[in-house]
DNA sequence: ACGCGTTTTGCAACCGGTTGCAATTCGACA
DNA sequence: TGTCGAATTGCAACCGGTTGCAAAACGCGT
């Protein structure tokens, strides 16, 4: 069906290696039977199979793009910056949904099955073994959103998810607050753990700001909305930080049902800064992530270690800031 | 680096053949030489470069997922979906992003290069010539998401926008409306203009319900946010129907930004039934479109065609329905 | 133990390219 | 026009598998 090699270079009345050496980066040719061979390619509308090119090149170009995170509108930018980034350096991403899988055995078989030159895990709940394993398997390996480690086996590029806690803390002080929360997402997701960490870190400076926490099953609307549903029965904290903005939005979603008002009320702080936070009727106050260049600097790294496979793991974080919308009181004067 | 077929039948003590059949669906392999090169294959780690095989066997078993949506949250679902269906099938998406192309070209090239076996084109917004391209390469290939033709060139699936113009039309014909609105994405976008015409077929039966039309610039939040201001301005209708979600959010959010509220001063009426639509603090009344159908409906037919090369094009629509929340009055007695 | 039909096996060619190497062609200069 | 080094070309082997075909091994009945 498709067009080969072989009758682009019977019709151009070449050699099958003058046809690969046109359409090959710097190889010699003249530029005779360069003109014969591309005019005969065109004619056939030939266009050089890219896998059977990987079996002597060892290069197909391809990246496996690895993240069971697809319930979190964060992660459709993230999908878009990758495959347009990807593409424009001339790569191609393979797409694999972890939703239901957590052994990394399958996925590490499968990329390798299609001889993916990279890998890159974007996923902030995957823990970091499963990029591990493709550094076993020899597969060069970035874990996009993953959890900061002072001696990383694997690349890791995301943000500093304790320096955030110990961010969202300061702005609740700033503000006023004096019982303040963080409601957290999973208790064994490892940003949970870090973002706690570093906001109880910076309130330890502050024993007279009262404080405590609470975990919601999911990063989700409904698990927030669930969990502040309780806590406003039990007596709320003057502010949360919630562990991301859809557990925020949920949040929200249960205050105003309750018949209270933000930030009138109670406060609320989330973490991403995905496309809703800005959305007039939710304008949340978040602390946002620097996507754009977290998912360069992911795709920078991924083709570096393919060009020099036993670089060091390195870990790149990049800072956060606080995007002051409408979920939170202003600053108060004289305040920390 | 990675162990070949080679090794494994050295060590197993057995031809190439043999280790090529053991893992060949229905070869014909002895329980013996099966046993020896399953165990061989075992130690060495070994596993299929599906790559090369596709030199002979003409499958690669990757299927080329072609979007530009990437701005809308219905699609995080989309992708989720389609990427979890292909690989419960043992096929691989190879994602494509069109974000800014309008020239199908380049992507025929590129998916040919890598001999996808199919693509799915999942997009509501590109024009039907960009599936078509596909088609004329010899490529299988079906339009998710795409418009309805009675007679198509290349397989469509999604829901008939006609209808689902009319049904809008309908739902607010029974809540006694009077002066109703369609509030259009792009002008240009065949699913909005499929809208618009099945939502005035509607209403010409109802002469004395008074009704007028306008277009955002996109489906996006702040399209629809800027034209509900606009019409706000002007005097607006009772109640809009309006061309997707995202488009509704944004009109809602100006509504309330007026000081309005919803469904007491105006009605909203949306179409996609996206996550966010059930959120508590949004409750938007909407058409949901059976994203889950749709996508099942696509893979089944891209795999038919794989198989079966020239069978007949077909068009596959799913019908929607109303699901009812909050931003629409509830329905009147005694109206049609 | 023999003959027969069925399975199993290995050989070798092929899939669509790439590439080292030796042979050929080219251009420039004397 | 002859010579020489550099640029270009084609041959053939190879990348990691698959598969048609003929030969070998097997199972079974007698």
């Amino acid at each position: 069906m498709a067009v080969t090699l072989r009758e682009v270079a019977d019709r151009a009345g070449v050699s099958r290696s003058a046809v690969s050496r046109t359409f090959t980066e710097g190889a010699s040719v003249s530029a005779k039977t360069r003109a014969k061979v591309e005019k005969a390619a065109l004619e056939l509308g030939y266009s050089p199979n890219a896998l059977a090119s990987s079996l002597t090149t060892g290069r197909t170009k391809l990246i496996g793009l690895i993240s069971n995170n697809f319930h979190n509108p964060l992660f459709l930018e993230v999908f878009d910056l990758f495959t347009r980034g990807l593409q424009d350096r001339g790569l191609r991403p393979l797409l694999v949904n972890l939703s239901n899988e957590t052994d990394p055995e399958n996925s590490v078989r499968m990329l390798r099955q299609y001889s993916v030159d990279g890998v890159i895990v974007a996923s902030s709940t995957l823990p970091p073994s499963f990029a591990e394993a493709f550094k076993q398997a020899g597969v060069p390996v970035v874990h996009s959103f993953g959890r900061f480690s002072t001696s990383p086996n694997v690349h890791v590029v995301g943000i500093d998810n304790v320096a955030c806690g110990r961010m969202a803390a300061e702005a609740l002080i700033a503000r006023g607050y004096t019982r303040v929360a963080f409601l957290g997402g999973p208790e064994k997701a490892t940003s949970t753990q870090d973002r706690a960490l570093g906001f109880f870190g910076a309130l330890r400076e502050h024993p007279e700001i009262e404080v405590s926490i609470s975990y919601a099953s999911a990063y989700s609307f409904d698990a927030g909305r669930v969990e502040m549903t309780k806590l406003l029965m039990a007596g709320p904290a003057e502010a949360y930080f919630c562990g991301d903005d859809v557990l925020s939005i949920g949040a929200l979603s249960a205050i105003e049902e309750a018949g209270l008002s933000c930030p009138g009320d109670i406060g609320i702080i989330g973490l991403n800064d995905m496309d809703m936070a800005r959305w007039q009727n939710i304008d949340l106050t978040t602390i946002r992530q620097p996507v754009a260049e977290i998912i360069r600097a992911s795709i920078d790294l991924v083709i570096g270690t393919i060009e020099h496979p036993d670089r060091h793991p390195e870990t790149r974080l990049f800072p956060c800031r606080v995007i002051e919308r409408g979920t939170l009181r202003p600053v108060q004067q004289g305040a920390a």
